[in-house]
Parts: C-alpha cells; sequence; structure tokens
DNA sequence: CGCGAGCTTGACGTTGTTCAACTAGAGTGG
DNA sequence: CCACTCTAGTTGAACAACGTCAAGCTCGCG
C-alpha cells in the first residue's frame, strides 16, 4: 500500500537538511538529488534489517519505531522517530546493509534519496558533515542508554525508564502512544505479558493512569526513582 | 602508578591520524596540541564513566577494555583495544561526559591531547572528520553487535561468540588472552561462575581447548554455529 | 608452611518467559 | 439484530534460564 511520487524539492515546505545544503551548493549536485517520496501505513515496513542500502531515508510525517529484530519475534525497539529526522541515520557512514528495521506506527511520509548523492554531498560539504554527525551521535548516546537500561535494570525499572521516554516523546505526562502492548514492551525488552503486567501494577500503586492507550503519568518522581533502580 | 610525560610528537614514530593531519596543517594548531603521555598499570582506569571529556584519548601501546558500570560490580565490556586506536571516541562530538569506562588488562600508554584542539582540528579539517567518522561508525556497528548479541542469545550462545570475538582480536584460533574469567564474562554480560562452567562445557565436548588463559578453538565450525544460537 | 587471588563446582533462589485460558471490543455477514 | 470471528489486552500458573551463595581447589609467593 505504497504511493511512490517523484517529488519536487522546489515546492517542498520541509527544510531538510539535505535539500537546503544541496541547494546552497551547485545546481548539479540538486538534479541528481532525485527524491522518491513513499507512504506507509501502520506497521510497513519502511527499512528492512540485512537489506541494501540505498537510499538516505528521511521521515517526513508520522512516526516510527527503529527496532532490532530478533529470534522468534522478539523484537527490541531502540527508539521512536519523529518527523523530521534521518531513518537511516546509522547506516550512512560504514554499513552496506540495514543493522535494523524501521516500520510504521501510524501512517508515514518519507523522502528516500540515493544514498551516493548523500555521499557525495558530506564529502564534499563540510558542514553537512558536521550536522550528520550530530545527529549520528546523538541517536549513538540513546542507544548506549538503552544499552544500560536493558542489561542492568529489572523489568520494573525499565518500563518505567519507557514510559518516562514516552512522555519526553510526546511531550507530555498524559499521552496517548501509537504503540500496542507488545510494542510497549519490545522499547524495554520485555514480554507482552510483563509489560501488562507492570502497567497494572503502576496503575494500582497511582503511578500512573491507564485508559487504553492513553497513559498519565501521576507521580514522575516515583517513576523517575523506579528507573534509576531503586 | 602513572608517569606522565609531556611528549614530543616529532620524535613519535606513530602516525596517528591526530598529528599527521595537525602537521600537514598550520604549524598554529601543532603547537596548541600539546599531548601529555600517561602510562598505566593493569586494572587501573584509564577513564571513567561520568567523568567530563577533557581529552582525547589515544591508545599507544597495551590493551584495554572499554566497558559500561553496572550496578553491584556487573559491569558489561563492549570491546577491547587494540593500540593505535582512539579511546573518547564515542564521546568526541556530542557528550561532555563518558558514557563508559576504560582499564587496562596490561600495561599501557596512551596519548592526551585537548578535545578543544581536536575539535578545531575535525571542523576545520574534512579529510579528519571523515577518518573518525569511520572509527566511529565502525565502533557503532560493533556495539550494536553487542546488544543483539547479549540481548538476543542465551549464554552459551554469547561465550561462544566472546570467544570468536577474541580469536579474531588476537588473529589467531589459539590465543592467551589478558582477561580473567571475570572479565571474560563481562565481555558477554553473564556471571564469572556461569563463564567457567561453560568454558568446562565446550572442553567437554571438544570445541576448544583450555589451557589456564591459554584458550585454543578446536571446532570453529561449531562454535560459530552455537554463536548463531543454533 | 600458610596465605590469598583466581578459578571451579554444586545447590538453591530469583527473575522473567511461555503457555494457556479468558475477556472485551470491533468488524462482518446473514 | 444477533451470532461469528478476530485482534488486543489481561491474568494465572508452570517452567527455564541465569545469578547468587557457599565451599573447596590450585598455584604462586612470602
Amino acid at each position: 500500500m505504497k504511493f511512490k511520487t517523484q517529488v519536487d524539492c522546489t515546492h517542498c515546505n520541509i527544510s531538510c537538511d539535505i535539500y537546503s545544503i544541496a541547494r546552497s551548493k551547485k545546481k548539479k549536485i540538486l538534479s541528481e538529488i532525485q527524491p522518491i517520496q513513499v507512504e506507509y501505513k501502520r506497521h510497513e515496513i519502511i527499512c528492512k534489517q540485512g537489506k541494501e542500502v540505498t537510499h538516505a531515508i528521511y521521515l517526513v510525517s508520522g512516526s516510527a519505531k527503529l527496532y532490532i529484530e530478533g529470534i522468534n519475534n522478539r523484537n527490541i525497539t531502540l527508539y521512536i522517530l519523529n518527523p523530521n529526522s534521518y531513518i537511516g541515520l546509522l547506516s550512512f557512514f560504514e554499513s552496506v546493509s540495514y543493522s535494523y528495521s524501521v516500520a510504521a506506527l501510524e501512517d508515514c511520509k518519507i523522502c528516500m534519496i540515493d544514498i551516493q548523492a548523500v555521499k557525495q554531498l558530506y564529502i564534499e560539504n563540510h558542514e553537512f558533515l558536521l550536522r550528520l554527525n550530530k545527529a549520528f551521535s546523538k541517536s549513538v548516546a540513546s542507544i548506549l542508554k538503552k544499552f544500560i537500561n536493558i542489561n542492568q535494570k529489572n523489568i520494573r525499572g525499565r518500563v518505567a525508564d519507557s514510559l518516562l521516554y514516552l512522555s519526553q516523546f510526546y511531550e507530555s505526562d498524559s499521552f496517548t502512544m501509537k504503540l500496542s502492548r507488545k510494542e510497549l514492551g519490545e522499547l524495554s525488552a520485555i514480554s507482552e505479558e510483563n509489560t501488562v503486567r507492570l502497567l497494572t501494577e503502576f496503575k494500582n500503586e497511582e503511578i500512573i493512569s491507564v485508559e487504553g492507550k492513553t497513559i498519565t503519568l501521576r507521580d514522575k518522581k516515583l517513576l523517575k526513582q523506579i528507573a534509576d533502580f531503586g
């Protein structure tokens, strides 16, 4: 269920780095960058672990999860993606194939730009490389944080952490998440069943309210303590 | 037990990126880069999780482990460092404080260069940034791999994986590692006791030979199968 | 000879997964 | 309008995988 369309960036009101940098440079590069816009529906896979990296992918609208595909359906979600962020970032520099998958959490629009053109751009353009680098470093930092979370905390702490992460992501203490219970579990690398158990546990302890997919953090301080493994 | 000495790079026979790039540029930068050489003994901490990043650290000789400090002594080693590699790499770009620690596995010599001078260098010098980036991407890829290993495999698979990693690190199917049993466990994020149990298990199955800290891979193919979670 | 660090082994406990059953709501077709 | 089915969520109980604790062992060293 994808609609592919060749895009004309000159009419795009999103000022993505790639276009704005390319425009400031030669016209030649600009014409070489021929982005393709694609639409995805929830659950559709935007990029697939193991597949070759052929394009840089920029998330225009919607949200998506970036996750590692594990054995027998045990995925680990590294982070959730907001609009105006690079999807392929971790693969821009070295790797030839994706070491993770990205799937749409809701209907998404993305732009694909040939990876060779992007490489050309950052090899020639220092400012662009610095920007990519900054974004890259940030996502590495968040992965390292996740690494610690998952391997050092018990599931209670991990779920608390994920809830705090989501409230930050949705920029509110009360949010309606796009994730199913299973997907919420993947964010902390725990089973769906334990995710549910902990949600009700936190609810009974009046730390959060749960109403379907809407979660309200009622005692953020305590939640932080739990996340810090108290 | 550290010996600090101010170093004169002009007499250094290691052609590290920082110096070779700096030399090719202005003399001014070269004088600003005043590396300090420090010696560490086994078990000494070269950089400490949480501490501010003030210098880029380059490993000149010896080997070290880069690890995340966990609660009650449960560390996870991300990778081992060879001579001629950057120690602080993961912190060069964004972070102000180390998100991991590095400790000497054997006597080490390192060079410290002021981080601001390095930043100056990579902001001005494209080639240098590209090189840093490449090294950075590589270590990120290895961390992602470790992430998968630890979270998707049982301890048997993880230890198999670590043994294969070590044989690659020491560039031989028979190697004498610098790691204690506990440290070998940290490489797979498992307890010391289980590490020992699995070593004897593999030995009994004639997959490896163990002689103190000397390990010989006898059935590498099978070991790979185990590592791939067979 | 005695001591301590690193290593080894067995027994036990904890944590979290898995399996299975049940519920609620949403969509579907007669 | 009522079965029906399908999916997502929920709960309990059994089970497996590791970690932890405790004890003993070995080897080098004073």
